[in-house]
DNA sequence: CTTCCTGCAAAGCATTTGCATCCAT
DNA sequence: ATGGATGCAAATGCTTTGCAGGAAG
């Protein structure tokens, strides 16, 4: 049985990008936790276990996995910091809890049509798309 | 016949914002062309004109309009310059040219359905959503 | 007159980069 | 061996803030 350790060494590879112990690191915070987190998150969490990654590491490794698709970026703040995301490589879009912050993806996405439509309708040839949905979770629905 | 100064100067006030000659020379620049603009860029062809605006004053201005909805902000290059952006004040969405950076906004929208549906699968509640589609214009087809 | 706006310079902060060293292949 | 990866510190660049003086109601 492969260890969740070895999955993620094959993910990097798969993508042609080296394996290292600090994207190893990186990596396995990222799928730690559900949520998103910033790098200088992912970096305390590293520091607080025996890890010297460099903060600047961190920032070259989510540039490299984000690069890869296998990441995707939030900016909740405007402006602020940005957040990183372990992500499905296929096409997805986002729901996001505007109390919790927390990010569920939505896989079924049968919005080409509509897409394609609303492109042409202004002369555009559409190659992407991408979709956020803003609401209130379960949890915090329930919480209040 | 109202200028076109003079209906912007209304439209400050429809949204209880002070009447001044700085914020009506953002928002000119804002409205003078269709696609969008970094503060920098703003605070740049003002200076080429006679203002002495400072920087910090645009940014001022862009907050102000942003929080009482009267411009959009898109982050074309993530985590670099925030690119502003004079919008509808309905609903809308937006269509981004992949080379030319050109933003067209998408009035229609008839997602609501498939939005709330969306959010309901994964015990949401949606409140708002936001889409954003990129391809290649009319143009810049052409021109290749 | 009072409140808010503005310019300037300095500060803040997320992110990037230079470089000597170290590790994966 | 050798090219890429890393840690650290310094640099970068966008954006914000403090403050004294100026404009709007």
């Amino acid at each position: 049985m492969a260890t969740a350790s070895q999955d993620l060494a094959e993910l990097l590879q798969r993508h042609g990008i080296r394996v290292t112990t600090n994207r190893l690191l990186v990596l396995q915070e990222l799928a730690r936790e559900p949520d998103d987190a910033t790098a200088q998150e992912i970096w305390g969490r590293l520091r607080e276990g025996r890890a010297t990654t460099g903060l600047a590491t961190v920032y070259r490794t989510l540039g490299l996995l984000y690069d890869a698709g296998l990441v995707d970026t939030l900016s909740h703040h405007a402006g602020g910091e940005q957040c990183y995301r372990l992500c499905s490589e296929t096409h997805h879009h986002h729901l996001v809890c505007d109390r919790c912050h927390r990010v569920v993806e939505v896989d079924r996405c049968d919005l080409e049509g509509w897409v394609n439509k609303a492109a042409k309708r202004h002369g555009f040839i559409a190659t992407d798309h991408r979709v956020e949905i803003t609401g209130v979770c379960a949890d915090c629905r329930r919480s209040h």
